[in-house]
DNA sequence: AGTGTATCCTGCAGGC
DNA sequence: TGCCTGCAGGATACAC
């Protein structure tokens, strides 16, 4: 998806202009992106207020004055964006879900390959989930000795623990790839035996590269768009990821691809050695 | 516990 | 131009 700094882009993009609106109706276009029936998801939302716009992990969380929450995970290809008219703004290509507010204007969920989902969580159910995700990597109390917890706990390849969202929350693949490159440690890397040192290091570089994404917009592939149709200009800041053959930014080797878990991952041979 | 595979979808790029 | 294959920021379920 859009990982956590894209989410933080979508949610501040949001944050202003949102709260204070209130739902007048919505229109699901798209079954499969909402859980539950979808004719109660709007009946549960209709006429409630948006008071604030946050984010869990890779999850944009939309708060409403009575503490419900509509928490969207953008999957490969989810985009919120905001429009005037009546329906779908012009910014949607691939519309799904649209929120319709009081005074005029809408938010339209879009998402082309609709791997995306919206749940609408009462305050006991959001707590339940929050609870169910790994810590915030850029949060305060996300410290060095955490890292260390969580990698020596498990066995599994650091690039796999690194996108499980129960484990750390909002870390994808290409700031995963990222991350590691900076923190020179193999992909593959059995994550219990990166040790005191490689574990500081990969703290301090996954903050690193997920504040620089999140101050850049995040990344543009392909569809990821701010709310207000801007690209994330992180891709130009790319070291590791999608440079398959082209010279490691450090010692000029060539990059190189793997494939595990079912995901590509991109390292330098010689820094980041098995 | 971990890993590999398939699945949900659409669009795009590259090869022929 | 068209057809085919592979690939894509994610998450989950399943068998082994």
């Amino acid at each position: 998806m859009p990982e956590l700094p894209e989410a933080e882009t979508i949610a501040r993009g949001l944050a202003g202009v949102l709260p204070g609106r209130v739902i007048r109706g919505v229109t699901v276009l798209r079954e499969d992106v909402v859980s539950g029936p979808p004719l109660q998801f709007g009946a549960e939302l209709r006429g409630k207020r948006f008071s604030e716009v946050g984010r869990r992990g890779k999850n944009v969380v939309l708060v409403l004055e009575d503490a419900t929450r509509v928490v969207v995970n953008l999957g490969m290809t989810g985009r919120l964006v905001p429009g005037p008219g009546p329906g779908a703004p012009p910014a949607s290509t691939h519309p799904a879900v649209l929120f319709h507010l009081e005074g005029g204007g809408c938010v339209a969920y879009d998402d082309v390959r609709r791997f995306g989902r919206l749940r609408r969580l009462s305050r006991a159910e959001w707590t339940r989930w929050s609870r169910r995700l790994g810590p915030e990597p850029l949060s305060r109390s996300f410290t060095g000795r955490r890292m260390r917890a969580i990698l020596s706990a498990s066995r599994s390849p650091v690039r796999s623990l690194l996108l499980d969202q129960h484990r750390i929350a909002g870390t994808g693949n290409i700031y995963a790839v990222e991350a590691l490159w900076f923190a020179r440690i193999h992909p593959r890397t059995p994550a219990n035996e990166i040790g005191d040192v490689g574990a500081a290091r990969l703290h301090r570089a996954l903050r690193r590269v997920l504040r620089a994404a999140v101050s850049a917009g995040g990344t543009t592939l392909r569809n990821y768009r701010a709310p207000d149709g801007t690209e994330g200009l992180f891709r130009r800041r790319l070291h590791a990821y999608g440079r398959e053959g082209r010279p490691c930014l450090r010692c000029r080797t060539r990059i190189e691809r793997i494939v595990f878990g079912g995901r590509s991952a991109f390292l330098c041979p010689r820094c980041q050695p098995c």
